[in-house]
DNA sequence: TGGCTACTGTCAAACGTTTGATACGTGCCC
DNA sequence: GGGCACGTATCAAACGTTTGACAGTAGCCA
């Protein structure tokens, strides 16, 4: 009998699926911000005014939720934004003191600009997979965090 | 002719593969991060010590490199798991000051027991996608990470 | 041998995020 | 209508990381 069977810390460990996710999206995100930063922008930034440019209107911590992220950091981030006239906060119709999020021109701008960025970043790996191969990859990320949630 | 020429902004931005790999990394290292909580461990704990097991006698520089994050945060991970008993500095046999990092008895024990836990998230997404397919995901990963890398 | 270069490790400070706690406003149920 | 629960927003403090700068050591080449 092994001595092993309660784990031998799996010398297969760096071959799992959860092993690639963390190593690609860490050079991802490397490169996304490494492209960003000469345009003035952080990828929270832009991940940010992306979400709001999806739903337009939402309250900061709805979007907290949306982005995996604490509402404080969510708060940090749009008053930057708002500093910098990118994003706008309106007084929500029926809560008084819940504020609704807004993308202004110039943050719509800074979004298009920033977002062609990231499509390059896309197009690189898409050219390299094949459209095909990018499709089932993103499908089988999706299944891969439903099997996560499904918790 | 149309304005958004130059970009409007990508209405599919959000079904881009570097979203699905956000969204999905997010959420693996969100149970990872609950799961191994109860046992006292952090998240990046875990990654370091698996690393170490992997490559035993790695120096901080270097396990810094392999880690996607600064020697400064190393150093702030080994002297906690040092100060646990986890893990052990030791002189390197040509370079003095240098120190290589091996694991202690009890730092195999503990990265057994988080490993099981990890094994466990890892056994989940594999279930739900079927073996072939859990492989096709993990070459996609890989794939898309040379992409990014080839820059 | 002397000096240059590259790499490692540590210190100090700034930044960003999380954690914990508090106050305000709304909607629901008794 | 009064009281309770929920969600939102904000403040203060602790934590972890990054950025920037510095000292020590080994390898290389003139």
């Amino acid at each position: 009998m092994r001595q092993d069977d309660e784990g031998p810390v799996a010398a297969d460990a760096l071959d799992r699926v959860t092993w690639a996710l963390r190593r690609t999206e860490s050079a991802v995100q490397a490169l996304k911000e490494q492209r960003l930063r000469p345009l003035g922008m952080a990828a929270a930034h832009y991940s940010l005014l992306m979400r709001v440019h999806a739903d337009p209107g939402l309250t900061g911590a709805e979007l907290a939720r949306r982005l995996n992220v604490t509402p404080q950091a969510v708060a940090s981030l749009v008053a930057r934004l708002e500093d910098r006239g990118q994003l706008e906060r309106r007084p929500h119709p029926r809560h008084r003191h819940v504020q609704e999020l807004h993308l202004t021109d110039a943050g719509q701008d800074a979004l298009r600009v920033a977002d062609a960025v990231v499509a390059e970043i896309e197009q690189q790996i898409t050219d390299k997979l094949g459209p095909e191969d990018a499709a089932r990859l993103t499908a089988l990320l999706g299944q891969a965090a439903d099997a996560v949630r499904e918790t």
